[in-house]
DNA sequence: CGGGATCCGGCTTGATACTG
DNA sequence: CAGTATCAAGCCGGATCCCG
């Protein structure tokens, strides 16, 4: 009476994530993806524009931003605002499921950040013990 | 005044995920890494010996699910215990930093299961209006 | 049972170049 | 500016064999 698949089943949901087949499977790895996690939080704070966000998440190429947007915005996490002006111009934001979704994500980002320093020396405890073999 | 990095200024954080060489951002993908967030997410519930743990993240591999139990060990979110019996038996729980990380992941994973009729409606008009192409 | 070591095919990723 | 197209490299993940 501990298994994820029964914890589902007692609770009646029909989607769980621990079950291979399930598409919420892919839908969190969209969100908890490397480029996904943080386009979601810098989208948090409010609408950016295609290289404005390339610019606040740090390292990400072009087409992975493309990428990653593109399955958000099908998800229904992101939307996509583009004005046929000259130069174009295009804002993307989250709805308000993206926003449920990246408070979420910002409560654990924060989480990690704040405890980098736990993580850093058990790494270090780590190395030391395992890394002298 | 609304740059993830002045965020990180003001509150004088010293660590920053969306700063490309900051070891947050390892560490963020260790915990929301395809495999190490349903690891951690199955460890919640209670410590677990190597095969029941495979058993529960339907779909992982041996090679992969060790891979990732280092990585988390590691960082100090995972506990191994491995008794030195014949057959041999090894368990792996989680740590107090450990269980903090996983009851947000399981906040954003029990959310994001919750909405996947949203998402699936989002998916099926997006591929209406765009897939006509 | 609980893994480590190795090999290998394929998908993902990252430059680069190009377009509207 | 906001992407798409293309191509090479590399990492992921499975299969297999091995050990304690």
């Amino acid at each position: 009476m501990n298994s994820t698949q029964e914890r589902a089943e007692e609770q009646d949901l029909p989607f769980n994530v621990f079950a291979k087949a399930c598409p919420s499977r892919g839908t969190l790895e969209h969100v908890t993806g490397r480029w996904g996690a943080l386009a979601l939080g810098a989208l948090h704070e409010g609408s950016l524009r295609f290289n404005e966000l390339r610019r606040r998440v740090d390292g990400v190429s072009e087409k992975m931003l493309s990428q990653t947007l593109h399955a958000l915005e099908r998800d229904g996490l992101v939307l996509r605002e583009a004005q046929p002006t000259n130069p174009p111009r295009v804002d993307y934001e989250l709805t308000p499921l993206g926003h449920e979704v990246a408070e979420r994500l910002l409560s654990l980002i924060h989480f990690v950040e704040g405890n980098m320093e736990d993580v850093l020396a058990a790494r270090q405890r780590y190395d030391d013990t395992r890394g002298g073999r």
